[in-house]
DNA sequence: TTCCAGGCAATAC
DNA sequence: GTATTGCATGGA
């Protein structure tokens, strides 16, 4: 099984290329218009030196909390409109009013739910130095399996691995597992086959997303390229 | 117009 | 532990 999934990783590494995930607004290029560079852009290919700081690294944090259920280029408009309050940062977001900080967000969907838990998340953040465990983040009003396994994979660089429903239609798609396949169990399953090292955890995750995107504009044959 | 998008918490069984 | 439902905007 290990051979099996490093050959679906190389695959799709040869298909795609490296995609360096967590994209960061401030590797945008053109400026202030997330609607034309959509989601193509602040991304790091080959660069596993972000985050570089506390900041990038909140950014990343609410970045996986506004993603949740919402597609990336309606995160980034969410994101635009904090950076034109200058409130990309955990002291930001608690000192602007819970109105205004949800009319920023609103792009994202869920905004009423998502402003309260982003601001209990920067309280949380402000006060936490050492790198936090999955049950920690677990614990958190917001912070669900793939949010918490997100963080610590790309904010944290621990090789957890994130399975979101691209992740697990993947899969099925390759009958590697069936439908009834718990979180857990998906994640263990990738976990226990797979070198333990970040960057192969953040590349193949973000490989199998763009894969299932993929799939579903229509552009080629799902298991195509794995033959 | 309907359906889905890089889920989660509350509730019910 | 597993199944269901509300949360909400924006694009296809």
């Amino acid at each position: 099984m290990k051979d099996k999934l490093n050959l679906i990783y190389k695959k799709l590494l040869e298909e795609y290329g490296f995609q360096g995930w967590w994209p960061l607004l401030s590797l945008h290029k053109n400026g202030i218009n997330p609607t034309k560079t959509g989601s193509m852009n602040g991304y790091h290919p080959k660069d596993y030196s972000f985050p570089r700081n506390k900041n990038e690294q909140f950014e990343i944090i609410i970045g996986t909390v506004l993603t949740q259920n919402t597609s990336w280029t309606s995160v980034e408009k969410s994101l635009f409109n904090l950076k034109k309050l200058n409130s990309i940062s955990p002291e930001k977001i608690l000192k602007i009013s819970l109105d205004e900080f949800k009319n920023a967000i609103k792009p994202s969907g869920y905004y009423n739910q998502k402003a309260e838990r982003l601001k209990l998340l920067a309280k949380w953040f402000i006060d936490r130095e050492e790198i936090p465990t999955r049950d920690e983040l677990l614990k958190l009003k917001g912070v669900g399996p793939e949010t918490a396994d997100s963080i610590l994979l790309y904010a944290y660089k621990i090789p957890s691995f994130v399975i979101d429903t691209y992740t697990k239609r993947t899969l099925i798609k390759l009958k590697l597992i069936d439908e009834t396949f718990s979180y857990n169990e998906i994640k263990k399953f990738f976990e226990d086959n797979l070198e333990l090292d970040f960057k192969i955890f953040q590349e193949f995750h973000a490989l199998l997303v763009e894969h299932a995107k993929r799939l579903k504009s229509g552009e080629k044959d799902f298991l195509l390229i794995f033959k």
